[in-house]
DNA sequence: GGCCAGGTGTAAA
DNA sequence: TTTACACATGGC
């Protein structure tokens, strides 16, 4: 019943989850669009934070997502809830940003995951889908899908790092350096398309 | 109407 | 260190 992360990996591989997804999976990766977007979705579907994003057309790069008021935010982010915490949490980081970095390219090259997590608002798992989706770092990120998927295949921890090095580690062996970041990237997306699905199709497995 | 969503911070034991 | 709770909208 127990499995390897590279056996996990192969059995989501083989279903063409990500057929439809960009190469990252994450929507415009590499871009200060998923800093705002790892926040947003805290606890709250993809949708609604698309929703937001409609909201915040134009102002979604450093420069200008520094220039909006914290009213304004809070009523654009609104769709996708906890809007009171999360606005002033996003407006004290895109400044934290520009104060430490100058601007998102060097934020990009420079942040350090002990940096995200001083900030408010991001732990470990806004802080791995920062670091893997809008810096390429080799970073893998865990959720709630992601518990779910392994507890199917008689894997439990208790603590957030054991899953993440349980699963990164299984394919460092398997994929060896190079690639490891787009691996991480797209075996995370695939856990969440297979949970969306198996959601919808009432039971897979 | 109740439950859940690509979590996090805080307070209290 | 662990647990309990608040935070909030939208879809089913």
């Amino acid at each position: 019943m127990q499995k390897s992360a590279l056996e996990i990996y192969n059995f989501l591989n083989e279903k063409d989850l990500l057929r439809d997804s960009p190469k990252y999976w994450w929507p415009n990766a590499g871009t200060f669009e998923v800093v705002v977007g790892a926040i947003l979705t805290q606890n709250t579907t993809w949708k609604n934070v698309e929703k937001s994003f409609g909201n915040l057309k134009g102002f979604l790069t450093l420069e200008a997502f520094c220039s909006l008021g914290e009213e304004e935010l809070k009523n654009a982010i609104r769709p996708s809830g906890f809007y009171n915490q999360k606005a002033p949490r996003l407006l004290a980081l895109a400044k934290n940003i520009h104060d430490e970095f100058g601007n998102f390219h060097s934020f990009e090259e420079q942040v350090t995951r002990e940096w995200l997590l001083m900030q408010k608002g991001i732990a470990d798992e806004s802080a791995d889908a920062i670091l893997c989706y809008a810096c390429y770092r080799e970073e893998m990120v865990v959720d709630s899908y992601t518990k779910r998927l392994l507890k199917l295949f008689g894997i439990e921890f208790k603590r957030y790092r054991e899953y993440k090095f349980f699963l990164e580690d299984g394919l460092r062996e398997a994929f060896g350096d190079g690639e490891l970041n787009l691996v991480y990237a797209r075996f995370h997306g695939m856990i969440v398309e297979y949970n969306k699905r198996a959601h919808k199709l009432e039971s897979l497995h």
